[in-house]
DNA sequence: GGGTGCATGTAATGGGTTACATGATTCT
DNA sequence: AGAATCATGTAACCCATTACATGCACCC
């Protein structure tokens, strides 16, 4: 009874993720997984051993279509190119509102019992994230040069900026987090040297 | 080739959280769905159908005993303790790297292709995350004059609070991206309106 | 007498990662 | 000659959600 999500919610999985891929241009299963390993790994990627056998299903379902390729003796390539129906359904799914999810975050599910665990555990958790966070800021400085040599020519510009924007703000937020809990964190170990078992 | 020490990454997992929670006090699988409900929930939940085969995997392994309870007619209950060799698994874990995870944000999938996507979907999409992200800050408060009342009292305070400020600077940040986005939105809009071509 | 909360569990289903398996082409 | 890259696919396994199934206790 207190499911919250709505009845237009179409839930979002590989499938979905393909149909949207297919809508910037056709392409094959291993053209979409370097796309999203160039372009969305940040926040979405999958597996070839998810992409190919969706997008078989794709075909079955008459959602896209197969262009088998193999001019004079090249590569074997199958590029899939998205039907009527298929780009319907990708419109579909892009109006339809997204689930809530509760994405699991490791180190705090850790940091909550901080308190249980050995000496020193949780600060070195916490610098090896702040490393990660610095590490994603420069890679997305380099994406946002990327991306803005091309802002006017491209109609999908503006959109790869907000994702990325979002990104930034976030690795931005975590950044500042992670500077204030290992001060918190050095100011507990302090009492615990000084004071005893008990912090004051 | 093998003289690489491998950092021992322990997936976090069911049993991994259990673990933890474990560490707090005795529980029974029903207290420990209300704790994580109640206090992590917007970082990690487990659902019974996790929670009661993984407390029975933890008791076969020596890791937890069951003290089963049902004094004079009351309602059975099966509290699980941690033994010694649970505790002490318990600290390896908490002391383990935490393995990178690329959290899937829907949102910012269907953003990429913002382009393609039907009139004022996107708009939609990112006004119904920004009213739940303003739901979450208000919870937020709530939650942190709770903690802040018994903050001296408890070992563990200190700690909830870390975990609590992270949901605070990530919801934060995420409201201005919102604000940000949205303005964006409009102002494509308008250039569509004014000077470009339609899509259908 | 009925709804809610307490309390425990199992089964069906879905979805994803990883490893496995194969083979051609291009680069060094 | 050998490595890296292109290219497609399958199978085993793991983990999680959801629905199902049961039953007592307490309050109205």
């Amino acid at each position: 009874m207190n499911s919250v999500t709505p009845i237009d919610a179409i839930r979002t999985t590989t499938t979905e993720s393909l149909l949207g891929m297919l809508t910037l241009r056709p392409m094959s299963g291993y053209d979409l997984r370097q796309l999203m390993e160039s372009a969305t790994s940040n926040f979405w990627s999958e597996s070839f051993g998810q992409i190919y056998p969706a997008l078989k299903k794709l075909a079955d379902e008459g959602l896209a279509e197969v262009d088998t390729q193999q001019p004079n003796g090249e590569r074997l390539r199958k590029v899939y190119k998205l039907t009527p129906a298929g780009r319907a359904r990708a419109r579909q799914w892009l109006a339809s509102p997204c689930a809530q999810q509760v994405p699991r975050e490791e180190l705090l599910l850790k940091l909550f019992f901080g308190d249980k665990a050995p000496r020193g555990s949780m600060r070195a958790a916490v610098e090896r994230r702040k490393a990660k966070v610095e590490a994603d800021l420069a890679r997305y400085a380099e994406i946002a040069k990327d991306i803005d040599s091309k802002l006017p020519t491209h109609a999908g510009a503006p959109y790869w900026r907000m994702t990325l924007n979002f990104g930034i703000a976030q690795a931005n937020a975590v950044l500042t987090w992670c500077d204030q809990t290992l001060a918190e964190l050095d100011s507990i170990e302090t009492k615990h040297k000084s004071g005893g078992r008990h912090a004051a």
